[in-house]
DNA sequence: TGTACATCAGTGAACGCGCGTTCACTGATGTAC
DNA sequence: TGTACATCAGTGAACGCGCGTTCACTGATGTAC
């Protein structure tokens, strides 16, 4: 009980960022207006910029928070496995499967990139994510694994993007990314999950 | 001479859509607003609902124009190669190297698809274009064809988008794109070309 | 315990701005007689 | 050749709207004496 009083000064940032992920999941990035977060929130205009200081660096947090939460999915799921293939794989499965659990990120990590109000930090995050595969094409041998590392986010990018759209995992464009990897077993050795 | 009294009709709908395109180079998508469109093109606001019904109509039309001239690139690059890995090889290059020229692309091709603006007939085009390469990756005996082909098209939109922030080719970006699709030959044979 | 004051999250009316769209009007051009 | 009329691309002022941001104010809470 003394923790609520203690996280008193922050519930109401806390109720904006969460108002601001709903907002996005379902109005995209382009309808993540201060109007709407507040509304959703249910506290006044005013109340939005005590706790931020724009509408960006709002935004920049919302990004930052989703890359995290993210960045920590896909660490804990390659973490027991070495460079190579098979931790690439891992982690675009935990990627994936933790983009359908949250909409908001379709807008938060995917339409950022295109709006014309990419933060610096914005972009650098985008970058170190992108950048997350590298050592394991150096592993594999590749030559340009950084450029790798940027075209496997973009294809993970794009099965995310389908299967929020779909609402559910797509087994054939996951295979697909799977056989871009090099991996080019038929069989599905994940099939047995779920 | 009579040719242009002829067109004299159309004269201002394509001044329109030059500078459209002008705009949506400059400003990306969300700053292609009608304002700014008819301030390029030197006419009155009202002209420009002489010649469109609505904003999303010339968002349409720009959208039209530049995946039709894209696709006969593409097409052009293709047409002497039987499906396979070096018609997609080829396809991406030209498509690549056509990107490079018109920088209205980023916005109306790839911007577009995040954009809540997303029209019935713009997205059909994309997903036409997606399945471009199916042939060729039926062809190389993959299972998923029509999944690997939009996977091969978000690889090459993002390489598309990096090389137009840069401004130039970007090689190692390619190579490793003719990695992904097999071919594991280090060398550029295309390395001779311009 | 009671009173005076400081702090600060929260409020909501008001602002200027750019947006997409409308519409009564203009004026050049073509046609009919 | 001259006059009356029709057509229609082009005009620009005006509209309502939602946006991001500001700011004087409120009122609950904590502190000092």
């Amino acid at each position: 009980m003394t923790q609520v009083i203690i996280d008193a000064p922050h519930r109401t940032r806390e109720l904006l960022l969460q108002s601001g992920a709903q907002v996005a999941a379902g109005e995209g990035l382009a309808g993540l207006s201060v109007n709407r977060v507040v509304a959703v929130a249910g506290v006044a205009k005013g109340t939005f910029y005590v706790h931020f200081p724009d509408r960006e660096a709002f935004v920049d947090a919302l990004h930052e928070r989703f890359h995290a939460q993210v960045g920590e999915a896909v660490a804990a799921a390659s973490a027991a496995t070495e460079p190579g293939a098979e931790q690439i794989w891992r982690g675009a499965e935990a990627y994936l499967d933790v983009c359908l659990e949250y909409p908001a990120i379709k807008a938060l990590a995917l339409e950022v990139r295109t709006e014309g109000a990419l933060t610096a930090s914005m972009a650098r995050r985008h970058e170190r994510a992108g950048a997350a595969a590298v050592p394991s094409f150096r592993a594999m041998g590749w030559p340009d694994a950084r450029a790798a590392s940027q075209l496997l986010g973009a294809m993970t990018a794009e099965i995310a993007i389908r299967e929020l759209d779909a609402g559910r995992r797509l087994p054939g464009a996951r295979r697909a990314l799977r056989r871009f990897l090099g991996a080019n077993a038929t069989d599905d050795s994940n099939g047995g999950g779920r």
